[in-house]
DNA sequence: CTGAAAGCGCTAACAA
DNA sequence: TTGTTAGCGCTTTCAG
């Protein structure tokens, strides 16, 4: 008998271990849950009379609407999904500050998946845009294939990509041949012709980009009638340790670029490494551009092509905000300008 | 009449938009929905034919559970909250790695609380411990006050502080003082007694981890019987071009110090191009030392203490997650190493 | 081993 | 202007 009156426990009003819901709310007020809904929701058809009882009860009770029963009967989650390889890379940290700056100033939270390895994100791919957990996706530096593509396309989250392309999304991106183009342009009117071009691999890439990268840098040689040396290009492993042992290669070969342009700012790092452990001065003896604009370029003083990464975030935002509040048809396409910075690793070519 | 036939437009079988429920998996399975449910959640009481038959018709309606709705039924949300201050210090970034890191491993996700402001702090400390929105929360970097950390403690949502302190909650922390103590007496070993401190401000600290070094700085000046001489002091706005300018004010006085002690690595940067800029060599003439072991250090060659940042938000993790799965009454601290990483930026004293 | 039914806390018709 | 009620999609007793 004694478990059936312990069972229960009901009207333990003194002391409420459970934090208050909408309907301990209405019994103070007196009202129902309905006008307690229309209180907070600032639903305007609550007399002022009514609204001032439900919100005295309110902040007696001390209460806040539980989100996740908001977002099962509304459908709304007010969260976006934000999938980014894992914070390795100092580019994607930076996109993803320009997200978080921009999503700050909206009523969205923000969900970070980050992506270890090509299963994860084929999981993030699959489950995000169904299972109701955000209302938007935005997705960093990875590019769908034509399938997820179509399914992101299918359902009725909106989906953004940055720093990657597909036909049926809409997408922020940067013109990396044109800014291959632009950086070795630059080295060429420095009066530079055996100019190297050192990235990550470009035959299977994870990323596209450092391919294009090099098909500008391949227009800017054809444009000014320099011929193309295959010796002169070198990829790898990305990081800045590989880039370090490329450059090497590169600076010990008879006859060493005058000038190297990097695949990005990290492995321009690698190779001002390797230039201090050579004892080649840079850039009296050897001009080195890099590619992103990252913090450490500054740091380094690093002359690049900044192709304006917190802002790829922002627009990234912008776009899916959009997206949000009038679901368009057609995918929207924004290309984010380039700037050439010029700092202290370039020089005019010197015999 | 129309409206009523209309309205209700049931057993639309052929398109449905919407995703498929466990009703839908229930009805194709001939089962009701409990049984579905403890096929999810992998409940044994399952007959293996049973079993079998819903998995056929989960796998036939592409049907994934809708994690909103078992977060209101269970009340359990499988995501940790991490407040953050805007990812503006590399070290931020570099914890918040070692979290995602850590939590990449479990079953949880993880929501970026971004803290641009004290007013966007003090609404995060407020709400998320009792929203119901994460089962954890994660602070780094952001001491609570008495009344904040008194209710992180009563609220039933684990709460752990990462570079915080707070008698009440737990936390892992560096022995900042102790960090002080061996930068300095790393820079007294070589020979050196006109030893700076540069450093953001000490007296009304945001963050009191730059006081802390400032005492480790004191303590091992008074242990080698070196004077302190308060000119050689600095302290000013945070980040890079504001060290700067304090290191021209240091560098420029009558009797230059022949080493800085930076509050940060950032700030040890930002001397350093002041020492370019000046044609000071580093480290002959003068000899720098940082603090934190951010990629920016290892990148310039400097000469840091390493405070393991990626370990703590590891560190902070496990200790969540152990709270988690048994919530213990007494608040747990785990100190970290510290390291000294000798580079290229300090040097014997030479005269 | 299985199903019916009662919530989880909220929103949104609908009726009054 | 208000209250009643029926869900949102799931988990979890409780019977059987």
């Amino acid at each position: 008998m004694l478990t059936y009156i312990l069972k229960p426990v009901p009207f333990n009003e003194s002391f409420s271990p459970m934090p208050p819901t909408i309907r301990d709310v209405a019994k103070k007020a007196n009202v129902g849950i309905a006008t307690v809904s229309r209180v907070i929701n600032n639903n305007t058809s609550v007399s002022e009379e009514t609204r001032n009882a439900v919100l005295v009860a309110i902040e007696e009770l001390d209460y806040t609407p539980n989100p996740i029963a908001r977002q099962l009967s509304t459908g709304r989650t007010l969260t976006i999904g934000v999938i980014v390889p894992n914070l390795t890379l100092p580019s994607y940290v930076e996109r993803l500050r320009g997200v978080q700056a921009a999503l700050a100033e909206s009523e969205y939270h923000m969900v970070l998946y980050s992506v270890g390895n090509p299963l994860d994100r084929d999981n993030y791919f699959k489950d995000l845009s169904r299972n109701g957990l955000v209302d938007g996706i935005l997705i960093i530096s990875l590019p769908p294939d034509d399938a997820q593509a179509e399914r992101f396309a299918q359902s009725d989250v909106p989906t953004v990509l940055i720093d990657a392309y597909h036909e049926q999304l809409c997408s922020v991106l940067t013109d990396d041949v044109r800014g291959g183009e632009i950086a070795t342009q630059h080295l060429i009117d420095l009066g530079h012709e055996r100019i190297s071009f050192l990235s990550d691999i470009l035959e299977t890439p994870f990323h596209p980009s450092s391919y294009y990268r090099y098909q500008g840098y391949r227009k800017a040689l054809t444009e000014n009638n320099i011929p193309f040396d295959e010796k002169y290009r070198i990829s790898g492993e990305r990081g800045r340790m590989y880039a370090r042992k490329m450059a090497k290669q590169l600076l010990t070969m008879p006859e060493p670029p005058s000038a190297i342009f990097a695949g990005n700012d990290i492995q321009a790092i690698g190779i001002l490494d390797t230039a201090r452990e050579l004892q080649i001065r840079v850039p009296e003896e050897l001009s080195v551009i890099g590619f992103d604009g990252i913090r450490d370029a500054e740091y380094t003083n690093l002359t690049t092509i900044d192709q304006h990464l917190h802002e790829s975030g922002e627009e990234g935002v912008k776009m899916l905000l959009q997206e949000l509040e009038s679901l368009s048809a057609a995918p929207v396409l924004k290309r984010l300008s380039l700037e050439l910075v010029q700092r202290n690793t370039t020089h005019a070519f010197t015999g």
